[in-house]
DNA sequence: ATGGTCGGTCCCCGA
C-alpha cells in the first residue's frame, strides 16, 4: 500500500480555496501538509476539506503563520501543536499527528520555519533558535524508530544548486551559512532529505517570487522539503514537485511537493 | 531596467 506525503505553503487558505480544492481532487494526496494558512482555526474552511474526504488539524493565527495537516487516513492522535522549548513563542508554526496507515502508524508534521530576514537581526536569531528547538524534537523522533516525516516550508535553500542564481541570494536569511549549518545538523540526526534522496536535480524549485517576472524567468528556489527518518526513507518511492500548479490564476507563490512511500 | 507583487489588515507589515 502506498501513502503519498504532500508539503504545500498555500499563502491564505481563503484566497487560495478554489486551487487548494482542485490541487487535492488532481492530486489526490493521502496526506497534505499546509503551511502559512493566515487564519485561526474557526475560520478555517472545513466542511470544504471534508467533503472531498480529509480529516483535517489545524493550527491557526490571525493574519499570519498557521499549519494544517489533511489526512484520508484516520488521525489517531495530535501529538504537538507547537514546538517545545520556547513557552513565550505563540507563532502557529507547527503541528505533528500519529496517522494510521496501512503497515502501522506514521508520523507527520506540518512545519512553517521562520523566514528569518532581515538578517542579521533579531527575525534571523528567532528563525535560528526555532531551528534548534527543531533539531532536538526532531532527535526525540528519531529514538522512536518509526516513520516519520517532516513537511513543510523550511525557508531554507540548502545548496547553490538549488536556486537559480546563488550570487543574488548571498547573505539572504534562506542562504545564510547559519541557516544551512542548521538545516544539515538535522539531517546529519539521521534524516534524509527526500527530494535529494531520490532526485537531487539541480535547479528544481518550489518557490516563485509574486515579484520582478520570477515565474516566468524561472528564478525560483528550493526551499518546502520532506525530511524523513530511516524507517520512512527506506520506504519512499518518488518525490514529485508539482511545478504547473505556479502557472495558475490566484496561485500560491509556492508550489506542492509529493512523497510516495511504501507505508 | 537598482524596480517589481501578493495577502492580510487598522492605512503598513510580512514574505
Amino acid at each position: 500500500m502506498t501513502l503519498s506525503v504532500a508539503a504545500w505553503n498555500v499563502n491564505s487558505i481563503k484566497a487560495r480555496l478554489p486551487n487548494v480544492l482542485d490541487w487535492l481532487q488532481a492530486a489526490r494526496p493521502d496526506v497534505a501538509c499546509l503551511q502559512e494558512i493566515k487564519t485561526v482555526d474557526e475560520a478555517f474552511p472545513l466542511m470544504e476539506l471534508q467533503d472531498l474526504g480529509y480529516n483535517v488539524k489545524t493550527v491557526g493565527q490571525k493574519s499570519y503563520n498557521g499549519v494544517a495537516i489533511l489526512s484520508r487516513l484516520p488521525i489517531d492522535e495530535v501529538t504537538l501543536t507547537a514546538l517545545p522549548g520556547d513557552e513565550s513563542d505563540d507563532q502557529a508554526r507547527y503541528i505533528e499527528a500519529v496517522i494510521s496507515s496501512g503497515s502501522g502508524a506514521v508520523r507527520v508534521a506540518s512545519i512553517y520555519l521562520p523566514n528569518g530576514n532581515p538578517a542579521p537581526g533579531p527575525k534571523f536569531d528567532y528563525k535560528l533558535a526555532w531551528m534548534k528547538r527543531l533539531h532536538a524534537r526532531a532527535a526525540e523522533l528519531l529514538a522512536l524508530e518509526e516513520p516519520v516525516i517532516l513537511a513543510g516550508d523550511y525557508n531554507v535553500i540548502p545548496r547553490d544548486a538549488d536556486v537559480h542564481d546563488p550570487a543574488a541570494w548571498e547573505g539572504d536569511g534562506l542562504t545564510r551559512p547559519e541557516s544551512r549549518d542548521a538545516f544539515a545538523a538535522i539531517k546529519w540526526l539521521g534524516y534524509a532529505d527526500a527530494f535529494e534522496q531520490v532526485d537531487g536535480r539541480s535547479h528544481q524549485y518550489t518557490f516563485w517570487d509574486y515579484q520582478a517576472g520570477a515565474w516566468n524567468r524561472n528564478n525560483g528556489i528550493r526551499i518546502d522539503h520532506l525530511l524523513v527518518s530511516p524507517q520512512a526513507g527506506d520506504r519512499l518511492k518518488s518525490v514529485g514537485i508539482d511545478k504547473d500548479v505556479r502557472g495558475r490564476e490566484k496561485a500560491s507563490d509556492h508550489v506542492p511537493i509529493v512523497g510516495v512511500f511504501d507505508l
